[in-house]
DNA sequence: TAAAATATAACCGTATAAGGTTATACAAAA
DNA sequence: TTTTGTATAACCTTATACGGTTATATTTTA
């Protein structure tokens, strides 16, 4: 799979999971502590985050980190 | 936990997998396609590889990406 | 011993992630 | 209509991931 296809892909879960805690990308940017335009881009898969970034979104979200990879490596 | 804590952490978690897989860093290099230095800095914690990163790692290693993480998250 | 393999390290570049600011578009609600 | 909330976009800057090269240290092997 090629970087923008796995990015978009990610993105995309990302999204879905803020939408289903009902969570708006400035909610989700002040938990994290960064900016929203930062999650506009990444959930538009025009950047690929770090773990680290992953891992923080997980828990400031109280999920699992599985639910967001579980639905990508197909 | 700290992005530093949180990189040693990764970076040992990557090292156990690939010593398991008789597997040296030029080894996974070439798996990759990336440069033997890089795989040292991510295996002692200076950086912290992308998502996109860990997914090829996992595949070129015929491991599931759980492997990694289940290790990181306590 | 000498040579090869392995890992770390210090550089110097380039590519990209990420923050900050501002503007734009659009929908929903007043 | 006007206002507000939400998301996208275009910039610029800084931080960092990553490649390439070279050197060093250590271990392993011939």
């Amino acid at each position: 799979m090629k970087k923008n296809e796995f990015n978009k892909k990610l993105g995309m879960c990302i999204c879905r999971i803020r939408l289903k805690k009902g969570l708006t990308q400035v909610d989700v940017s002040a938990l994290l502590g960064n900016n929203p335009q930062n999650i506009s881009r990444i959930e538009r898969g025009l950047i690929s985050p770090t773990l680290f970034w992953i891992f923080n979104f997980a828990k400031c979200l109280e999920i699992h980190p599985d639910e967001i990879f579980k639905e990508l490596d197909e």
